[in-house]
RNA sequence: GGCGGCAUAGCCAAGUGGUAAGGCAGAGGUCUGCAAAACCUCCAUCCUCCAGUUCAAAUCUGGAUGCCGCCUCCA
């Protein structure tokens, strides 16, 4: 498959080191407070990469990590006045439901920062050594930036334009304003670990070079993260490991693009954002999923209630459909006969599928094609006499089983349909604070109303749960009612 | 100031040289007591603007305008 790798800046055909096996690195959360969409971007994306690269046959080792030692950690712990540990415990849990939630499969490896300090002061002695690093006085560790030659190749930056930009805080000892902090010197009250400089702790970027290297051979095949990271963690990765192991650290760098609101980064120094908790409220999470997979991965997002709705709507439709496919299925199809044209269109449909994830994961023109399905299926559903046949039937078999298939990739329509149905309806009057029972009461009067055929008592009935936001809709088995 | 990205119908959105996927909304039709859902048909001669390369450009080049991101913690 084609990757957009951010080091070279094109798609490239993505060829892993060791064929067959894959080594994936994504960067995890800070754990200090509940995730946002954004979260939930980032580990879509890289669920559904990690889903993709197995249904294509590769052995998959995938590592999130979290941090749960850092600056911000530390503060909320002193503002909610327990410890930085019972905060990174409480929020890495949070992290799990919401993902679970969000039917993103967990890593292969979830490894913890603070389980590898031993592994990240190895890495500052080794840098040390090599003259790449230096401790000061007070304890705190720092990459020599300069003695990295090829610092700034990922994020297309040359240390001189940095320049500017860079500045050394009051009391910082750094010899360069670009060198960053690999440890940290622990102030009174935070929590420290024994190190060769004293108390201290290891610096954020630190922690990513330590865990990949010691869960994954190097280089890494794929490295991701979200677009933020590329400057300076990332960058910074590389330096750290490249320098201290001489080694490439990863061949492909991913990067998704950002959730927006009202067209702005959504984050938390803004402080506009959408926890995944708030969504779930009111959405289903496969409708989530789907809202972020209708977009390329790449590009920024806008999060919007009218996107949601209709990813919603989508999502409604397709297990509709499923559910009328199924029932179909279960009937028998006495029928001889073929169905040529349709079989052609569906094969059609899947090497389209394959081309768009083919093509640097293109997750919204495959659901595009994916739709296409639907309505081959439901088309063929609503002809009397070619669902009876059997080359539709067999068609109709390989479309069930190949949904079922190419969703697994997605994470998207492994329910049951009317289960899922169940549940969405509930969250739509929920949503919409449909009184339900007295929905029912009019439903049961516009029933007696149409037994006695007088359809406009039926029909004015059927104006007042419109009103109050109730669709209805006569079918064979009976009249039923959904959210408007 | 430095670096990078984006600009496609009313809205969302795919599409990197060969003549505009898909979805929402909208119009007409089939079905229906009437509706709804589903199905059928229609809905961008054109891809922000200008100039250029090419037999051919939404797609490449140059410029303009607008929006966004990174350069400080951030998915």
């Amino acid at each position: 498959m084609l990757l957009y790798n951010s080091l070279t800046r094109k798609k490239e055909e993505f060829v892993p080191v060791t064929p067959g096996k894959v080594g994936m690195y994504a960067c995890g959360i800070t754990a200090y407070d509940l995730c946002h969409i954004g979260h939930a971007r980032s580990a879509v994306v890289f669920d559904v990469l990690a889903r993709y690269l197995r249904y294509l046959g590769f052995d998959v080792t995938f590592i999130r990590n979290f941090t749960d030692v850092d600056d911000k950690i530390i503060a909320r712990a002193n503002k909610d006045g327990i410890s930085s540990e019972a905060i990174a415990t409480t929020y890495i849990a949070a992290f799990h439901e919401d993902m679970d939630r969000l039917g993103v499969e967990r890593a292969n490896i979830e490894p913890k920062a603070t389980e590898h300090i031993g592994e990240m002061i190895s890495l500052c002695e080794n840098l040390i050594a090599k003259g790449k690093a230096y401790a000061t006085p007070s304890g705190d560790v720092y990459f020599r930036v300069r003695t990295f030659e090829e610092y700034g190749k990922l994020s297309g930056r040359n240390i001189d334009d940095m320049r500017s930009g860079a500045r050394v805080a009051p009391g910082e000892e750094k010899e360069d304003p670009l060198d960053f902090a690999l440890w940290k010197a622990a102030k009174p009250g935070e929590p420290f670990w024994e190190s060769p400089w004293g108390k201290g702790r290891p610096g954020w970027h630190i922690e990513c070079s330590a865990m990949s290297e010691k869960h994954l051979p190097l280089p890494l095949d794929i490295h991701g993260g979200g677009q933020d990271l590329i400057f300076p963690h990332h960058e910074n990765e590389i330096a750290q490991t490249e320098a201290s192991t001489g080694k490439e650290f990863a061949r492909y760098w991913v990067h998704n693009g950002f959730v927006q609101i009202n067209a702005e980064k959504m984050s938390k120094s803004l402080g506009n954002f959408t926890t995944i908790r708030d969504i779930l409220a009111n959405y289903d999470p496969e409708v989530l999923r789907v809202f972020l997979l209708a977009r390329h991965y790449r590009s920024p997002i806008d999060f919007t209630r009218d996107a949601m709705d209709e990813a919603e709507k989508n999502c409604k439709r397709q297990y509709e459909t499923l559910a009328l496919l199924k029932a179909e299925l279960a009937r028998p199809a006495p029928g001889a006969g073929a169905a040529k044209a349709e079989e052609q269109e569906f094969g059609k449909l899947i090497s389209s599928w394959h081309e768009a994830m083919q093509d640097d994961m293109n997750t919204a023109a495959a659901l595009g094609h994916m739709n296409g399905i639907f309505h081959l299926t439901n088309r063929i559903l609503d002809d009397k006499t070619l669902r009876k046949n059997a080359g539709a039937r067999a068609l109709l078999i390989a479309i069930a089983q190949e949904l079922q298939s190419l969703g697994k990739v997605m994470g998207i329509l492994q329910e049951a349909p009317q289960d899922f149905l169940a549940r969405l309806k509930n969250i739509r009057i929920a949503r919409k604070n449909i009184d339900v029972s007295a929905v029912e009461t009019l439903m049961q009067e516009r029933l007696a109303a149409r037994e006695q055929k007088d359809f406009t008592k039926a029909d004015a009935l059927r104006d007042s749960l419109a009103s109050i936001g109730v669709a209805v809709r006569d079918t064979p088995e009976g009249a039923i009612w959904d959210i408007l």
